[in-house]
DNA sequence: CTGAAAGCGCTTACAG
DNA sequence: CTGAAAGCGCTTACAG
């Protein structure tokens, strides 16, 4: 050992693979689908929450962001899986389209899903909780006409989550939740301005807009705003994430907090569970309301 | 080659690696000093970069955030680095406290930084031009009386080099830098508005803001309408990054794009160029004033 | 040009 | 308990 310090021997880390079998390397899975990853603020936050629990076990972690078509995900990518390089794999698995932990049970590598995809082991957010609390709290302002921003949900099985948590706080409160308005939006900015632009020419008297991402939140309020609406006065907003910006917005968003970190730090110490030969149990992360200046009772 | 087809025949990347000394592991480098890696927008944008060149290539992307301090990075880092694993190294590297690279080049692996740390081969942002657009802009548009939230030099090696734009482009007019009040901020909201309330305390008559990022632009501006200032009516506010909140901030942000995808791409490209024998030569990137509505003529 | 052997640097099961 | 040998699954230099 003393030999060890003074010549400054460092193992090497290819030998020791190969002959243990162990790589101590984590694959972080992103799926790459309608350029969204690098777009998406969770990825950021699970990174950093993954990255929390690997670091302090010894683990590297390697980013993977197959390309995801109904055939599921990319040559390079199954290359990898099957490659014997990863001890274990990290994914957001939550695309409709296809499942990118498929290979990976198929080669038997021990993984944890992050959302919705049927899988061994999971942890998700509670989708169907967020939903429900958001449209609790619009609705415990007053609010009657409400009008929903959502995605199509062949874009992520969090949608019909979020619908239904909404729906039941909507039915819990007496309201017709299939009477609301609903328009589809595509998670992007100006996606939501259209939306809120079409919801409110068809339905001028509505006093509420309720968004499946804060990004559409932010659009809906600016052409909320160039309609002639002030929001919160006149027009509540509600968006859904926490992204960094919804609190420096103008008005700083009313939404819900997933809590990304935690998030990632609880599907990475599952991981390690399950590498140790445990059988966690499946995982649902409470969501939180942050209500702020962008939702408050109706005029 | 039908049999590999037919029995479905993947190599072990491990052995691979072992016997041929190649591992196709690239490892990116974001320092993590004072948590800020996480919050960085620059972030995901490099690495987007980054794996668009790796992917297509067949490389893949090791992760690495190793905490900095005077006394160089962490045990992980370095003893991933001496390890063998890596093909080579692309780092963020404009901390002044250390250089992430230091320990790569004495192992004598291929790297590229992005930023200022002398090394062999890098690629930057063209910092000073970014300074010197924006303050050519602010100037240009009527400006006399201009304040500027820094952060301390010591907090990142770009921070001399946007301030010495900034210099060149107040003198071109013929303004004294040295006399325009500056603020310290710590690169946050917050930070930001902290320092424009200073500013604005001391120098009522300021008619703008230069930040040197967005964040701090955008607290600038909250703060400043809490002091019945109207942006950009009574007073212009610049930030410095594009980030994706910047377009649909209200209003709008003027800021200078550093385009971290092509930064990151480039410096992927560099690093295979290395990795192929080539000796490519230092690049600086462009920067893009982007002028929106949070800067107009002094009133 | 083809095919068998050595070797990459570890870990681990085994003989002493 | 200690130490020498085999083996992990490739690549590559070399003999045929």
């Amino acid at each position: 050992m003393q030999a060890v310090e003074e010549l400054g021997y460092i193992p090497n880390l290819a030998a020791r693979a190969l002959s243990s079998g162990k790589t101590h390397i984590i694959s972080v899975v992103f799926p790459y689908v309608y350029d969204a990853i690098f777009a998406d603020p969770m990825v950021l936050n699970i990174l950093q929450g993954v990255e929390a629990e690997c670091s302090q076990r010894g683990y590297n972690i390697l980013l993977s962001t197959p390309r995801l078509t109904a055939t599921g995900a990319d040559e390079n990518y199954l290359l990898l899986v099957r490659s014997g390089y990863l001890d274990g794999v990290i994914a957001l698995d939550s695309y409709p389209v296809a499942s990118v932990l498929e290979p990976v049970h198929k080669k038997g590598i021990p993984c944890v899903g992050i959302g919705y995809h049927p899988t061994t082991y999971q942890v998700r957010s509670d989708d169907r909780s967020g939903g429900f609390q958001l449209m609790q709290h619009v609705v415990g302002l007053g609010h009657q006409r409400i009008g929903l921003i959502a995605v199509p949900t062949r874009d992520h099985l969090c949608v019909p989550e979020r619908l239904a948590g909404m729906r039941a706080a909507a039915e819990a409160a007496g309201l017709d939740f299939d009477a609301m308005p609903l328009a589809y939006g595509d998670w992007s900015t100006p996606g939501g301005a259209r939306c809120a632009a079409e919801l409110l020419a068809r339905q001028p008297d509505l006093t509420a807009l309720i968004c499946l991402n804060d990004r559409m939140a932010m659009g809906a309020i600016q052409q909320a705003r160039e309609m002639g609406r002030h929001v919160p006065r006149t027009l509540t907003v509600a968006g859904y994430d926490d992204i960094p910006m919804a609190s420096v917005f103008a008005p700083p968003l009313t939404t819900i907090s997933q809590q990304g970190p935690e998030l990632g730090s609880r599907a990475a110490r599952m991981l390690f569970d399950v590498l140790a030969g445990r059988q966690p149990e499946l995982v649902t992360m409470p969501t939180h309301l942050i209500a702020r200046q962008s939702s408050a009772p109706p005029p």
